[in-house]
DNA sequence: CCGAGTGTTGGAAGCGCTTCCAATCAGAGG
DNA sequence: CCTCTGATTGGAAGCGCTTCCAACACTCGG
């Protein structure tokens, strides 16, 4: 039952034409006649050909896989809902591709770090890497990549990693900005800032964002206080209730992810406070974290699944060559603050 | 800088065996010299060597990939920590067992899931599928998955599947007994319960489970109310709300899945109940959703990631004809109720 | 001492594809 | 009409591996 599939020389018969023809028509390579090209296209549809990724890697010394690299590992799955949105993105756009993709959760404070991304293309010999942050702004791990004779893309690249090779992401700092904005409007003077990891330069701009917000409100530095959490659902809970226990508590939280601010919730729960009654907290991702929990997180939406699909996008561009001497390419994609009930006019 | 990786001719001509020989014994074939069998591997270590499998595959004319069909469609993340703790375990054997895994989303009611599904086999040659509930108990999709050649291994297949294929899961009716006796313990009398979508065995399984503890404690079958919901969020909003408005309201809502009990938990904060003090709420799967909603949920562990691994190992032994003639195969791994805090004596 | 196993090893043919290089052809220039 | 050039096309050699099959020990019963 089970034919055998078609080979390209089956749609080399087909179509009347040698091998070699049928191969540069598939990877659109020049000096083919336009009645030819359309003769094996033809032909390709006929027999329902793909071809076969194994064979093509093979012969062309290309593995055609891609290596994503995140801050994590495989035993917690903080922010797992963030990781799985990016590949969810660019798994899709390397189906279409024909790439391979292999996702590599590595602990972004383990020593050996930088051992364990390099082995991705020694090991598993991917000719591309993603790396999202905070190794997205790690200069010379970059570089140790192209050593290795591999491209790179950024995942939300903060300043330094924009100018070293392709990246994606949104505006962080006008994220930051605009989730602030909505706090100040909604007549908060008071704010906390819960931020992430040191290193992770995309999140620090959420930051400077809210900084540039307070100043533009005329508001004085001071009126936010920082603490500073590690990204997870623990490090929010933590670090909001030692903000909130304070007498002269914030009257907004914001948090640099939705996992905090799940956390930052918790704590506001169990200190018996109303959300958003007494205080307003808020997300930042649009995680399905923030319709989750209660009340939903108004956040800060970022198209993770988009970012993904953008880096494998960039990456292929590279490895064909099509792109090859374009300069580094920065995409921003377009961010959205979502309001929901989490936040509301100061008490 | 980037030596040519050692091929496996570089094995055999340091072992002075044939490639053959060397391929012999990397696939643990019979009838080599124990001497000779040491010779090699030592050859091997010593070059560091590592097979292509992408030579390997288009050899042995196996794609040496394999399948995981899960229920639900890219757009929609409902249920994604389930889905990524499931692909997680069972892309870490993959890797340990040079198998290539192809997550791919189905949405369980689209009029052409099996077309879908099968899709993977001729489109992609897959080897092996790994089916997922409700896929797991779709018998005549089983068979059709045979007849284009594959191998099948079943995530929490209910009665009907576990005669079909070899299959893994924990025991859902002894689990959904355990989270009720739970209940039963702290005094609850008035239960309701928020099922899965039709179909999922498994999950039905856990409702058998319940009831059987109702009759172990000599309460009668009605003292438990029922509500189909679809394993999302928003089903459990909306079936919680409907049964805690009524005059009869149950003081413990069990729910089938994490999302669900989130999503009773947002209910009853919204009708302004106190949880856990007038009505207590479970969950089942322990993702990191019960933790992180507030209360943290009481639920039931299932070990997903194991879950992943086992299928594929499953897998992997009847491909290699290891386990060719062996019966099918269900291992039951062990679950754990999970006492967190929106469980407490009832009012 | 011989033929028939049985265990062990190597030779060689591909798997489906890319790519280098040679061959062919059409049109331009002389 | 012929040579030269560039556009097109085909031939053939692998990529690294598995596997069929032949070749070669040995061992053992007769």
């Amino acid at each position: 039952m089970t034919a055998r599939r078609p080979t390209i020389d089956d749609v080399a018969r087909q179509s009347g034409v040698a091998r070699t023809t049928v191969s540069r028509v598939l990877n659109g390579g020049p000096n083919v006649r336009e009645e030819v090209r359309e003769r094996v296209w033809e032909a390709v549809r006929a027999l329902n050909y793909r071809v076969n990724p194994q064979a093509r890697s093979l012969a062309g010394g290309q593995s055609r896989t891609l290596a994503l690299i995140l801050a994590s590992d495989l035993e917690a799955q903080p922010n797992s809902f963030y990781a799985s949105a990016l590949e969810l993105g660019a798994l899709r756009e390397c189906l279409a591709l024909g790439f391979q993709l292999m996702a590599r959760p590595v602990p972004q404070d383990a020593p050996d770090r930088r051992r364990r991304v390099l082995e991705v293309m020694s090991v598993q010999r991917c000719q591309g890497v993603i790396l999202t942050p905070p190794f997205a702004d790690d200069a010379s791990l970059i570089e140790d990549i192209r050593l290795e004779g591999g491209h790179v893309a950024l995942i939300s690249p903060g300043g330094a990693g924009r100018n070293l090779a392709d990246g994606v992401g949104i505006d962080d700092e006008a994220g930051g900005h605009d989730i602030a904005r909505h706090l100040i409007r909604l007549g908060h003077r008071r704010f906390g800032f819960i931020s992430g990891i040191a290193g992770h330069l995309s999140a620090e701009q959420r930051f400077d964002g809210l900084m540039r917000a307070l100043g533009e409100a005329g508001l004085p530095a001071d009126s936010v206080q920082v603490a500073r959490g590690d990204f997870t659902f623990r490090s929010g809970i933590e670090q909001a209730r030692r903000m909130l226990e304070r007498a002269s508590a914030p009257t907004a939280l914001i948090c640099a992810n939705d996992d905090m601010a799940a956390g930052a919730l918790s704590s506001a729960h169990a200190l018996g406070l109303d959300i958003p009654g007494q205080v307003s907290i808020t997300g930042f991702d649009d995680t399905p974290v923030s319709e989750i929990v209660w009340p939903p997180l108004s956040t800060v939406h970022q198209p993770l699944k988009d970012m993904g699909q953008a880096a494998v996008r960039a990456l292929a561009g590279r490895i064909s060559g099509a792109s090859r001497d374009a300069p580094w390419r920065f995409s921003s994609l377009p961010h959205q603050v979502v309001v929901r009930d989490s936040t509301r006019a100061a008490p």
